[in-house]
RNA sequence: GGCCCUAUCGUCUAGUGGCCUAGGACGGAGCCCUCUCAAGGCUCAAACCCGGGUUCGAAUCCCGGUAGGGUCACCA
């Protein structure tokens, strides 16, 4: 049998770092099994939906790679794939449970629901319907119809015995029936749930292996009891823990997105990218851009497969590893993943631990294909860009570039000559710290006209070559050539950090460093 | 509250009765390197929730506490 695994998410909102966990672990088991991975849209519930919602959730799986043979955008033998294109099938199944006297019509009003789980909360009993607005004939509809009410249907759970089912993860697993609450499966307004839409799909999509987060284990009885009404065979389950959000153990919850950005380390690496996107005019609304969402990252410039990896190692690692093994390319981890190897417990989200799988991964990255990374990000920043120059400055960055937005840190040599603003207190303090120790500090524009002296003399025009060049003048003027190369920084990038100041004159080229030099004299020369 | 689940450094985890004076990674601290910022190298601090058993021996098995979490929707 092949196997079929699928990832439903509801177009409600934005997709989280945990859907994409769970969506992995799918893809990861069809892939290492030879099967299919389905996407299918889970929309039924119209209030909710927001249309706006769906694009970025499957540009996102385009973008880390975890591609879907049937579903949403590609179709497929088993479709639609839109649980809102399926009602017809969904009430065909209902029909068949009343049929089967294993539904029924229930005419109980919202307000009198509630009133019932209220008092079963305070009195501290189980919450389980009282069926007091059950219809399971003809006449007893007509009666409470006649009342003005409109009817849902439910599934009449047992009310005695057990659920066994085995699962994956939590292996053996037992429910007492008693327990189990009768769910609604069909609203009044004729729409169907979840748990319903759920097991029919399933069933007609061929899946084979229902793999998602803890949340659904409770859902697990009511879908079995549906399934085995209609008759399906049940699929393998595996249900994984989730991922928390960051500093607790609570699972991710999208309102509470703005909260996460007050953790820490969610503020740093969420700084970092801000910058970026501030840069490139991202703009986008504050809640929208967070570290919980995968669109952060795609916007920002990280790698799809720095990201997998991080996530699989949420609830997953590898058995018998040795050698302490942690980095993985999706062809490994399809190799090497493994249901029973996955933990039980949530995993609280540790975006620092991402962010510096994303450094590893951008370090062992080549030169060229960070070239292509970064050159977007130059456009989207309106910044001159020439492939060869970008590869001179990706080059020199070295480590420095963790994301592709990061070249946006080396602007100033993107810029036009005269946009350089010069800050004369910076060069004169990085002056001081060259003459420390010695009698006398002499004028900036005189020391600037020695190292403009430097800059044009140098010959290959080379970090070596203008190098030299400054340690001849700093011992002739008795001086230490460290601090004098930041002077020398200061004047041609306007700035005080970034990588070395002879790889940035390098970079620049002669002409552009003498330029800049020329409009930091006070006096011109 | 009912039902269910979980419990190892701050975080992610290794560990399935002796290999554990508990290993790795992220983060933290320090040192080295150094023209700034990084990167890199070296070093350090840091955990078996508590209490009872079982056993020659327990992080590992059992029981009880405690703590945390999930779920109890005409959400998915």
């Amino acid at each position: 049998m092949t196997v079929r695994t699928r990832f439903a998410p509801s177009p409600t909102g934005y997709l989280h770092i945990g859907g994409v966990r769970t969506a992995l672990f799918n893809w990861l088991y069809a892939r290492q099994h030879g099967g299919q991975f389905i996407l299918r849209i889970d929309d039924t519930d119209k209030d909710r939906e927001d249309p706006k919602a769906l694009q970025p959730i499957l540009d996102g799986f385009k973008w880390l790679g975890l591609n879907w043979d049937e579903g949403a955008e590609v179709g497929g033998p088993y479709g639609p794939y839109y649980q809102s294109q399926r009602l017809d099938r969904y009430k065909q199944a209902v029909q068949q449970l009343l049929d089967k006297g294993l539904a029924y019509w229930d005419y109980a009003k919202p307000e009198e629901t509630k009133a019932e789980m209220e008092l079963a909360e305070k009195e501290k009993r189980p919450k389980i319907y009282s069926r007091k607005w059950m219809a399971e004939t003809p006449a007893d509809r007509g009666r409470f119809e006649a009342e003005g009410r409109t009817g849902s249907v439910k599934i009449k759970m047992p009310r005695e015995g057990v659920c066994k089912f085995f699962d994956h993860v939590r292996k053996d697993v037992e429910v007492q029936w008693a327990g189990e609450q009768d769910i609604v499966i069909q609203r009044s307004d004729g729409t169907v749930t979840y748990n319903l839409a759920n097991v029919v799909d399933d069933f007609d999509m061929k899946i084979t292996h229902v793999i998602r987060a803890e949340e659904h284990l409770a859902n697990t009885p009511r879908q079995i009891f549906i399934l085995e009404g209609l008759g399906y065979p049940r699929p393998e389950y595996a249900h994984l823990p989730f991922v928390a959000e960051p500093g607790s153990k609570n699972k991710l919850a999208k309102r509470k997105i703005p909260q996460y950005l007050k953790n820490a380390d969610f503020k740093k690496v969420y700084d970092h990218a801000k910058a970026i996107a501030d840069r490139i005019g991202v703009c986008a609304a504050p809640e929208s851009f967070n570290p919980v969402l995968v669109d952060f990252y795609k916007q920002v410039g990280y790698m799809p497969a720095a990201i997998l990896n991080a996530l699989v190692l949420y609830g997953w690692s590898l058995k018998d590893n040795k050698d302490n093994k942690e980095e993985f390319t999706l062809a490994e981890m399809t190799k090497l993943f493994s249901l029973d190897q996955v933990n039980k417990d949530p995993a609280s989200l540790d975006v620092k631990k991402l962010f510096a799988f994303q450094a590893r991964y951008m370090q062992a990255l080549p030169v060229t294909e960070k070239v292509e990374m970064v050159l977007p990000y130059l456009t989207k920043a309106a910044l001159p860009q020439d492939r060869d120059f970008v590869t001179r400055v990706v080059e020199a960055a070295g480590p420095r570039l963790t994301v592709a937005g990061d070249i946006l840190e080396y602007d100033y040599l993107f810029l036009p000559d005269e946009q350089i603003a010069f800050d004369p207190g910076a060069a004169t303090k990085h002056l001081a710290a060259a003459f420390k120790g010695a009698p006398t500090v002499p004028p900036l524009a005189d020391m600037l006209k020695k190292l403009r002296a430097v800059v044009a003399a140098a010959e290959p025009f080379t970090h070596d070559m203008l190098k030299a060049g400054t340690e001849a003048l700093a011992q002739s003027d008795g001086a230490k050539a460290g601090p004098l190369s930041q002077v020398l920084r200061v004047a041609a990038t306007g700035r005080e950090v970034g990588f070395s100041a002879y790889d940035t004159l390098a970079v620049l080229g002669r002409d552009r460093c003498l330029a800049r030099i020329d409009r930091a004299m006070p006096v011109p020369v």
